[in-house]
DNA sequence: ACCCAGGGTCATA
DNA sequence: TATGACCATGGG
């Protein structure tokens, strides 16, 4: 009998779905704006915030800092919280100029820009991943509630481990692997690819995420 | 009407 | 360290 791994699992999902093309977005800057809008929300109403965005050539940290914050949360509206994340949203376009912009933050080694990221208010560990990822193609992998929830379900993990011990274990399984970005990049959008298949039934079970047949439901 | 979504912060114990 | 309240829109 063969015992599923994660890095085995990384080779089926890629199988069954195919590349993701992730992240869905024009620009680093697009992304770092995604990460943060798409906190505990739908993408599909991220997409909404950002397209407001750009209607009103908004998308970049110099205007999102000079625009008063209620057009800002007015533009982030349909993204929900949206007076949250107009406040991290400023947050985060100011470390960006601070910090000088795409290129200069390029250069910083990837262990200093996650704790320069986590300094950041409104950015907690999953959203810097995301950037560090997504935006700075770091070898990092972003561990999200469905990673939690599948990896918990096939056996690879407890379930309630802190989130850096999750992320360490799943980076230690492709330690020999060159190819991390693009394994990291992948594996996680398969992921949330995968989440798609949680069976409808209700009351949910809260076993049935992330496998397209859930057993207890018995879809 | 209810549940959920590509989390994070803050107060409290 | 570990819970719980809170934030808020849109789709199923």
């Amino acid at each position: 009998m063969s015992t599923v791994t994660i890095p085995r699992l990384f080779d089926l999902l890629l199988q069954q779905y195919g590349q993701q093309y992730w992240w869905p977005a024009q620009s680093p800057f697009e992304v770092i704006v995604g990460a943060v809008l798409t906190q505990n929300t739908a993408w599909t109403n991220v997409e909404k915030a950002i397209t407001n965005l750009k209607s009103a050539k908004a998308l970049s940290a110099e205007v999102i800092v000079a625009a008063p914050m209620r057009r800002v949360a007015n533009w982030l509206k349909p993204s929900g919280y949206f007076n949250v994340k107009a406040k991290r949203l400023r947050h985060v376009c100011l470390w960006y100029l601070e910090q000088g912009g795409y290129k200069k933050l390029c250069r910083v080694e990837t262990a200093r820009l996650r704790v320069s990221l986590l300094s950041v208010h409104g950015v907690g560990r999953e959203t810097a991943d995301d950037i560090l990822l997504y935006a700075f193609q770091r070898p990092v992998f972003v561990i999200d509630a469905y990673t939690r929830r599948l990896f918990r379900r096939l056996g690879f993990i407890a379930g309630a481990e802190a989130y850096d011990i999750l992320r360490s274990k799943v980076e230690r399984s492709f330690a020999r692997r060159k190819t991390k970005v693009m394994v990291f990049n992948e594996y996680h959008a398969l992921i949330v690819r995968h989440a798609k298949n949680v069976c409808k039934v209700k009351p949910r079970c809260g076993e049935c995420c992330l496998t397209a047949v859930c057993a207890r439901c018995g879809v």
